[in-house]
DNA sequence: GCGTAATAGTTGATTTTGTAACTAACAATA
DNA sequence: TATTGTTAGTTACAAAATCAACTATTACGC
């Protein structure tokens, strides 16, 4: 006969608790701590999650082609692309093809581009800010450090 | 005339690293640490992640109703009305009309249910305490502690 | 150079999610 | 007991993500 059922967490032998499985957990935190972001730059400037990737991205590092953003971000190619069209057709950013090598382009932001990202650059660093300030800051430390590890793994 | 653009993170006037971004960060290690156990739940029962967040409320809590899962697992209704028929079509769980409120379902667990949840559960003990080895017992706690605690940010 | 393979990026079809409207059942109250 | 409001869950339609196939261009091996 197989043994009973345990629905109780608590049960010993065999105890798992969900709320503590890392990745479980690490979405949670990941969800509700985008929440509040996402909804300045979806209400302010009509962007996807992919789109304030791809422009902070350009904000911050400059000319970039579709292929290192990719790469830097971990994302899909064709999120990039459709991302980068989206960004194109408002004027957030311009293509130019490179000359040597003309299947890929170099992406640079427009003026607006560079406006819209200084914006939301504030935003996100206040909203960092307020995340943090709910530990203290060794703790943040460690907090990032840790999940710059857990996102390394690859 | 305005200050000229700064793509280098090390600029420090205006110094924001993305990288370091908490929102971006624990997207980045969330969905870097998902992607293995993604594969097992994936690949071994063809279930969605919507699907396993179900079977693992139901192979906890044991009995429960649509509405509660919601509650617990922060899933929109819709979302778990998806996961519930197409977990009720494969025979995992089972769907009973509450008899003093007939609005509302019980679902269980079936025992080719139960077989995949404790599957499943074993397999996401491994790899948590694999992503765990990665820190000291007291790092990960902290960790946890903390994603708990972004987690409930509401 | 010619044929084959690889790469950057796009497009299209399918799946999954998100949003809003809906049905059915219950609750409160005049 | 009608009326209005609320709740559990489903359905329909739009938005977005995924996956595979495609174009254009460059690189490699002979």
């Amino acid at each position: 006969m197989m043994t009973e059922k345990s629905p109780n967490p608590e049960t010993g032998e065999d105890s798992f608790d969900l709320a503590d499985f890392l990745p479980f957990l690490l979405n949670q935190a990941a969800e509700e701590s985008s929440l509040a972001f996402q909804n300045v730059y979806k209400n302010r400037y009509g962007m996807l999650r992919t789109e304030w990737r791809v422009l902070f991205h350009l904000g911050m590092y400059g000319r970039l082609t579709a292929k290192e953003i990719g790469t830097r971000a971990r994302m899909h190619k064709t999120k990039v692309s459709r991302a980068v069209q989206r960004l194109a057709d408002r004027r957030f950013l311009t293509r130019t093809r490179d000359a040597r090598d003309r299947r890929s382009e170099h992406l640079e932001l427009t003026p607006a581009g560079e406006a819209a990202y200084r914006d939301l650059r504030g935003v996100a660093r206040d909203y960092d800010a307020k995340l943090a300030r709910h530990f203290t800051s060794g703790e943040v430390a460690l907090l990032r450090s840790m999940l710059r590890q857990l996102a390394g793994i690859r």
